[in-house]
DNA sequence: TTGCCTCGAGATCA
DNA sequence: CTCGAGGCAA
């Protein structure tokens, strides 16, 4: 388990040594280590012809990295120290953060900007009549990824990315190669512990470099630097160095270790540069919101002439005494707003208007346009939300339409280009108008709008679209979660008629599924088990997947918590749903009339028939667990020749939980070794894989 | 909604 | 090598 030595070893050092501070002795060691490693590498990797053991190359390994821990000058972006089996077995850990990770309020125009003063100032009562203004820093809001780095006793330790604000993936590997965070705070009484917080941004001149060098290389350029950016944290297996160097972090709060003498945003801006972070240059105080709005100007004509990508200003209270008054809500801080650009707008031709069957066969309009590159990214479609919006802007059918990104990331279509028809005509596209279509666009039922209702839906309970978005949802996270069963299968089980109805999904065999397109026999076992899996699940789970109406996590406990049982459920009376805290009248009404639908009965009992179960509401205690399921969760590689056919080893496996793959990764849990073991041996060793031998598996499924 | 990354597995070629 | 799925970020 080398996850991270080399920072631990490293708090050991007493200061930063120089280059010159190394010993002549340390260096050529180091360069000994560095070549012996990869020697053995090629030897590994490209003849399978080790000529160490792995016991000696791990030692090897070791002394390198407590070298480079010590004399971090010493550490060369290419070291074999850096190489995968330095990482997380699996994908990045994930760490709670110090501190939630907030987001920020956003204003989109000088109203909101306004709004926002003037609830700052009644928070913080200030007296009447006074002259009292409030200060406010403004900052570049930067596009890029946001990230928390903490530093214990002033050194680097810990870098994740913001995840949902609470718990983040820890990226820590691969920022220390970003040269704008220090390894040590430069600072002679360092916080215990300190909190960094800011954004990791790609330069647009690094980003153009970078595009140029991979289309030397013949890779594809990167679409925008965000992305590049993101994407670059997220590297695991052949990280690449150039593109970590050229990132670039930039501070701007500090969530824990302030010292007590600081006590406003701009102070600790200073604080954070004299620690050795770059922090945008472009930063301000205004006080009192016409200045606000004033730097939030200038800024945005400043845009195009900085060298990073950015999409607003952030304005944050200055004094921190006024920011912890103001207090945060769930998602958001009270004392800070992010006064966002106008979002960037193209034009391009609406090509066709289409509509799309949900999961309750209302039809929604979606424009299909002529490509186009808008906020860095290329849009192609639009949700035209509802037929009264289409009629309201007049959109046509090769109408010039303007389209902007909401909230950065949905495209809608602003307007139509009114002025352009005469041009659109000449150049020959029709500008029909899109009409509500009276038969459902894939099943060919007639379509409905009731009375008062906005939506238009298409009357038919079986068309595939809606079958196809069921099976979806029922497939989710949140519902039965069944594995592999993506859009594309989904796709593939509704058309060639294997799944006529939800239930029909537990009816599968694998028979039935090998000989769709690429779905040879694993994917197919896959599947099934998956499946399998799925048929042990919980009366809320069960309640999602349904797909009744306004029916979600929360409603499904709900329900679970007061009737218990899907008897009970179904047993219950309209007025029982209905007096539940938390649902009201739309709700139950839904659910009710769902429970009251006889095919919808009669597919609940099909569900129990193709063995389906619930299990109890909550578990006592794990203790109650079965313990046949003892290889729950993991993963077995067989290799060699076993005293059984691979086959009943394999199922005795699966009957106690756990899963067997074909070849080893850093998702294999164990490698079963028979006689003449292959070379997955050797892989599972290099990746830190744990082998067993015959006995020591029988151990693991006779035991507990 | 798009783009990026990883993983497992299918398809393809030698 | 390519594809589908899944996860993450804005």
């Amino acid at each position: 388990m080398p996850a991270r030595p080399r920072t631990k070893r490293a708090t050991k050092t007493k200061k930063d040594l120089s280059a010159a501070d190394v010993p002549e002795s340390a260096r050529a060691r180091v360069m000994e280590l560095s070549d012996e490693l990869r020697r053995h590498d090629v030897l590994y990797f490209q003849s399978d012809a080790p000529e160490l053991s792995d016991a000696d190359y791990d030692a090897l390994r070791r002394e390198l990295v407590a070298l480079e821990a010590e004399y971090p000058s010493l550490l060369a972006p290419d070291s074999p120290s850096q190489r995968v089996g330095a990482l997380p077995a699996e994908g990045f850990e994930t760490a709670p953060h110090r501190s939630p990770m907030l987001s920020l309020d956003n204003a989109m125009n000088e109203d909101e900007m306004r709004a926002f003063e003037a609830r700052i100032v009644k928070l913080l009562e200030f007296p009447k009549g006074g002259s009292q203004r409030i200060d406010l820093v403004a900052e570049p809001k930067l596009d890029g990824s946001g990230v928390e780095l903490i530093y214990t006793k002033g050194r680097f330790v810990q870098g994740l990315t913001r995840g949902n604000g609470q718990t983040g993936e820890d990226v820590t590997v691969n920022l220390q190669r970003v040269p704008s965070i220090p390894t040590r705070l430069k600072s002679d009484d360092p916080p215990e512990i300190a909190s960094i917080r800011g954004e990791i941004v790609l330069p647009l001149a690094a980003f153009e470099a970078l595009n140029t060098a991979r289309v030397g290389r013949e890779q594809k350029p990167f679409e925008n630097p965000r992305n590049a950016a993101a994407g670059s944290l997220r590297q695991i297996h052949n990280v690449d160095f150039e593109r970590l160097g050229s990132l670039e972090f930039r501070g701007y709060a500090l969530a824990e270790g302030r010292p007590a003498e600081f006590d406003r945003q701009s102070e600790i801006l200073d604080l954070l540069r004299d620690w050795g972070f770059v922090i945008s240059p472009q930063i301000g105080i205004c006080h009192g919101v016409d200045e606000a709005i004033h730097f939030h100007e200038r800024l945005l004509s400043q845009r195009g002439n900085l060298p990073v990508e950015i999409d607003g200003t952030v304005f944050k209270v200055d004094r921190i005494e006024q920011q912890e008054t103001l207090g945060a809500l769930a998602r958001a801080p009270r004392w800070a707003i992010a006064f966002k650009f106008p979002p960037e707008q193209a034009e391009t031709v609406l090509e066709e208007i289409e509509f799309q069957v949900g999961r309750t066969g209302a039809l929604t309009p979606v424009a299909r346009l002529r490509p186009v590159r808008v906020g860095g990214v290329t849009v192609s479609n639009a949700s035209l939300h509802n037929q009264d919006e289409i009629e309201r802007k007049d959109i046509r059918i090769g109408d010039r339409i303007v389209i902007q990104r909401a909230g950065d990331v949905i495209p809608q279509v602003v307007r139509v280009r009114l002025d352009r028809r005469k041009e659109a005509l000449a150049e020959g596209r029709r500008l029909a108008r899109r009409g509500l279509p009276a038969r459902c666009p894939v099943c060919e039922s007639q379509t409905v709008r009731l009375e008062g209702e906005a939506v238009t839906r298409c009357a038919n309970l079986d068309c595939p679209a809606q079958l196809k978005n069921n099976l979806r949802h029922l497939a989710s996270r949140s519902a039965l979660d069944i594995d592999g069963l993506g859009e594309k299968r989904v796709d593939q089980l509704v058309e060639t008629g294997l799944v006529a109805q939800l239930s029909d999904v537990f009816a599968l065999e694998e028979a039935s599924l090998t000989g769709l397109e690429r779905m040879a026999e694993k994917s197919a076992t896959n599947l099934i088990a998956a499946i399998e899996r799925a048929r042990q699940t919980t009366l809320p789970r069960l309640l999602i997947a349904l797909g009744i109406r306004h029916v979600g996590e929360t409603v499904a406990e709900l329900l679970t918590d007061r009737f218990e049982t899907l008897e009970g459920l179904l047993a219950a009376s309209p007025k029982e749903v209905a007096a539940i805290e938390g649902i009201g009248p739309t709700i139950a009404e839904s659910v009710s009339r769902f429970m009251a639908d006889p095919s919808n009965r009669k597919e609940l009992a099909r569900f129990g028939e193709l063995g389906v179960v619930l299990a109890a509401p909550r578990p006592k205690s794990a203790s109650e667990e079965t313990p046949r399921q003892s290889l729950e969760g993991l993963t077995f590689v067989l290799t060699g020749t076993l005293s059984r056919p691979r086959g009943e080893a394999k199922r005795l496996i699966e009957a106690a939980g756990g899963k067997v793959t074909g070849s080893v990764s850093r998702k294999t849990n164990f490698v079963v070794a028979g006689k003449d073991p292959g070379s997955k041996v050797k892989k599972a060793t290099d990746l830190g894989v744990e082998i067993l031998d015959e006995a020591g598996l029988e151990g693991l499924l006779t035991d507990d």
